[in-house]
DNA sequence: ACTATTTTGGTACTTTAGTATGAACCCAGG
DNA sequence: CCTGGGTTCATACTAAAGTACCAAAATAGT
């Protein structure tokens, strides 16, 4: 926000400066008109460049977010989320009880619930429809 | 390729024309000096946004890209490769089998295969691998 | 304090996944 | 022609995943 505000700032100083370069040479004279509009030309072409690609910018990295609302509308528990995560990454019910420091009958339990909420049959499949979702 | 070469063509017409334009006004004196350097100014401001978009629309497509060279690196066959798609959409063995008209144990070889290839101890682990490497 | 939900964990069972091994077939390249 | 890689499939086995059912703590909401 700060960043955004001293950028424009600084931003319409250039234009000013430019507006009153370009009086000043071509009313003297001095300096060859090709000249200054060229100068004009690129500095409005770097700018339209620069704005454009901090827009864009924020668009690319909004597209692999997660959708915290179609978590709550699933009912899915934070614990269930928690392990939902680990089997994306390819771990075992053992491996994910370890982590967690649970037995592996909870984590058991936790995928069963879990493949129910999420309506598939498999954790395979399961991640299929989470990554879908954007929940993971 | 072609269009493009149209594109600069038609910018290039376009930036003389705004020459010979900015030439005539000033020397005749009949338009205000900011109204030119304005015209100028928003003209390739706009030429810079078009320009990037162009640019960083092609990055943003070419994101979700499948990398062709790692699958040969890997030395994946073309059927090792096409189980381990079904696989990443959640299918079972016997699905699999089922699609592409094999019985289950021949999916389970492939699956096999496609595990010490991919140096993953699970189907779901492949899966995260394989996304990993962006072969699929 | 009481209740509902979550979290945890167990047993017993079925199903699916994965390993090991062997074998037959096809097919392109030397 | 024959050899190697790819594909197909089977059997037999072990391991992991998943289901069903139950039950005791812990936690949070009213």
């Amino acid at each position: 926000m700060k960043k955004t505000i001293l950028v424009f700032g600084l931003l319409i100083l250039a234009i000013l400066l430019l507006f009153q370069f370009s009086k000043y040479t071509l009313n003297t004279g001095d300096i060859r008109t090709e000249f200054v509009v060229s100068i004009i030309a690129l500095t409005f072409f770097l700018i339209g460049i620069y704005i454009n690609k901090k827009s864009l910018h924020k668009k690319a990295s909004n597209l692999p977010e997660i959708d915290e609302s179609k978590i709550k509308e699933l009912e899915l528990t934070k614990r269930e989320y928690e392990v939902l995560q680990y089997v994306s990454k390819g771990l075992s019910n053992k491996e994910i009880g370890e982590k967690l420091f649970l037995s592996e009958s909870t984590i058991k339990t936790h995928v069963s619930n879990l493949l129910i909420k999420l309506n598939a049959k498999r954790r395979t499949q399961a991640i299929q429809i989470a990554k879908s979702l954007k929940i993971i």
